[in-house]
DNA sequence: CTGAAAGCGCTTACAG
DNA sequence: CTGAAAGCGCTTACAG
């Protein structure tokens, strides 16, 4: 029942606590031998570090955070959540550092952004990674091989040393949205509309909702992948409602819902084809209210953003060590429960 | 930028930390007169205490937790919440202890404890109230007085003195369960069964239903309240299906809702009405994955535990004022994303 | 009513 | 490679 602390290892062992902490914390200028007796004793006297201690003792920890501005209200919010974390972080002696890169940035301007803050003794690096992930591992190995940690909101840069990251759960949106578009328009055929392929968020959902479509034997007729751009995802929705109009459900799986939700109002078909969105921002919601969108899939932006700022404190402050990829659960949200996710 | 500690106001104004101290956290012992004072320069100075060093320096908070066995696994679930809760506050210098009354103890009993752990020093206990509230008001008071703090769980204790409560936003479960129906049932009338209506909860869970019913336009045939009991929800059931055989789907409120989908696999109607259910436990994930329950409203009892037992630390131990009810958001699930539920 | 001092459990220069 | 001592920012007996 009683905690055990660094002096009962000290007294045990009799060596001072300066030492126990060398062992403990991985430092260097401890002989092998007594480095290994150490940790040994600590483990089997059940020690844990108390966190309000070591806080308040070492010196404070830098993290960085880093956005470009493409998608731009979904990164804010992540970034929102991230400076939340920081706050709760207050007092346990960290510094935060939220950096947006302009869009104009290329992404040697990242890279630069990431070594300058190696440079300047920051201990982690937040990042939310553009589309085209060349070039990351690299940098990424860079640092890490400088001590400075390198983790990723948002999407993932796989094969990489990045020691963790936090993102959607987006297979399990895709499959959601499936489930809902069963509900929604049971017998009739249905579509998706989706982000670029390149990235892992995409062909994810894209695999989910197919996934459950097969499982509920409906017939998907279109796939139309790498509609980011709002003209594009316009006159695809027009090219749909031409070639198959019986269409009845169409998941949007990319944040530019709305131009797809423009031409079916502007085709009066509102009625007919029941769609399924992604995240929430102020035109969806006015869509949702409206009944042009039955549900839309909710990332949790600030969620994701928030926690890795935590996890990222609790790596290097704590010394924690986890799984390396943290899933959110994606959330629906429909008309009638729209209130609880919009401030 | 810089952090104000106590030294500064103690500096500034000549007088000890200990003083500053004393008035800083309302014990006794100082004059009016310093004491308004030293708040009023740590106010304008911007002064907040370090947590970390607040929870090292002072002595061991308590905090009770109180459930009863009723609905068994629900409560169990919530103190699982707050025990995990009681690990994350591991280094913080508090002490939780958790009990479970004998579904054979008398509220007499729950006051008993009350009272015991009042005197044994206890700091705060989280309640989860019975169904029955007459009593728990003086208790609470009594404790009060005594500056020991109650707050609850699950449900609430209204014009109590309990310091908060944390619930599940019942008023949007209902409305949640309505939409969905109304996607599922569309053109055919619903019936709801729910529990006791002397539970706030259910009360606010079945107005969220008809609100939103009315605002879908759609007809509500019949109300079962007070369908606790499994052995009465069936035969209810089964006066359902015979007085109002175009049902086409059913809302189900409370957790009891094992013995009416039974019914309806009995009755061969699985396929003409559907139900949205409440709650998540292993008999009822096997009707969402067989397909007699399209989805549940799930009222997150673990975040619920841990969330009342991380305000009461929050309240006594750094003094936090709060509103005082938190509403956690319901969450949808069906059988596509079940899986991100159970453990 | 007020203050000096010790202590909570760690980490960090500094000295050896 | 190792240790003594100070310090992080509070709270708490204890003495006055």
């Amino acid at each position: 029942m009683k905690k055990i602390t660094i002096y009962d290892i000290s007294k045990k062992l009799g060596v001072s606590t300066a030492t126990i902490n060398r062992a403990l914390s991985g430092k260097p200028r401890v002989s092998e031998e007594t480095k290994k007796l150490i940790i040994e004793t600590a483990e089997q006297m059940g020690f844990k570090p108390n966190k309000a201690a070591t806080s308040l003792a070492r010196k404070t920890i830098r993290i960085g955070f880093i956005i470009n501005r493409h998608v731009l209200d979904f990164n804010i919010e992540v970034m929102n959540g991230a400076k939340r974390a920081y706050e709760e972080l207050a007092d346990f002696n960290v510094r935060g550092d939220f950096q947006i890169m302009d869009h104009s940035d290329s992404k040697t301007d990242v890279f630069r952004k990431m070594r300058e803050m190696a440079d300047l003794g920051y201990d982690g690096i937040i990042l939310a990674p553009t589309n085209d992930l060349r070039g990351y591992s690299e940098v990424i190995q860079e640092l890490y091989d400088k001590n400075v940690f390198v983790a990723t909101v948002i999407s993932d840069i796989p094969n990489s040393k990045r020691i963790f990251s936090v993102r959607s759960n987006s297979r399990m949106s895709g499959k959601i949205a499936g489930k809902l578009l069963w509900m929604l328009a049971k017998d009739k055929p249905v579509a998706i509309f989706t982000g670029t392929r390149d990235s892992e968020i995409h062909k994810e959902s894209i695999d989910g909702f197919m996934e459950q479509i097969k499982a509920s034997n409906m017939d998907v007729i279109a796939i139309y992948d790498n509609y980011d751009d709002l003209d594009i995802a316009y006159r695809a929705t027009e090219k749909l409602l031409r070639e198959f109009p019986d269409v009845g459900g169409i998941y949007i799986g990319t944040s530019n819902s709305t131009s797809v939700c423009k031409k079916i109002v502007d085709a009066g078909l509102t009625d007919q084809i029941k769609i399924v969105a992604s995240d929430l921002f102020p035109e969806l919601n006015d869509y949702l209210r409206q009944g042009v969108i039955q549900a839309t899939i909710f990332q949790q932006p600030f969620q994701q953003g928030r926690l890795a700022f935590k996890k990222m404190y609790e790596y290097i402050g704590e010394a924690k060590r986890f799984e390396d990829i943290f899933l959110l659960k994606p959330q629906i949200v429909l008309d009638s429960n729209l209130e609880l996710f919009i401030d």
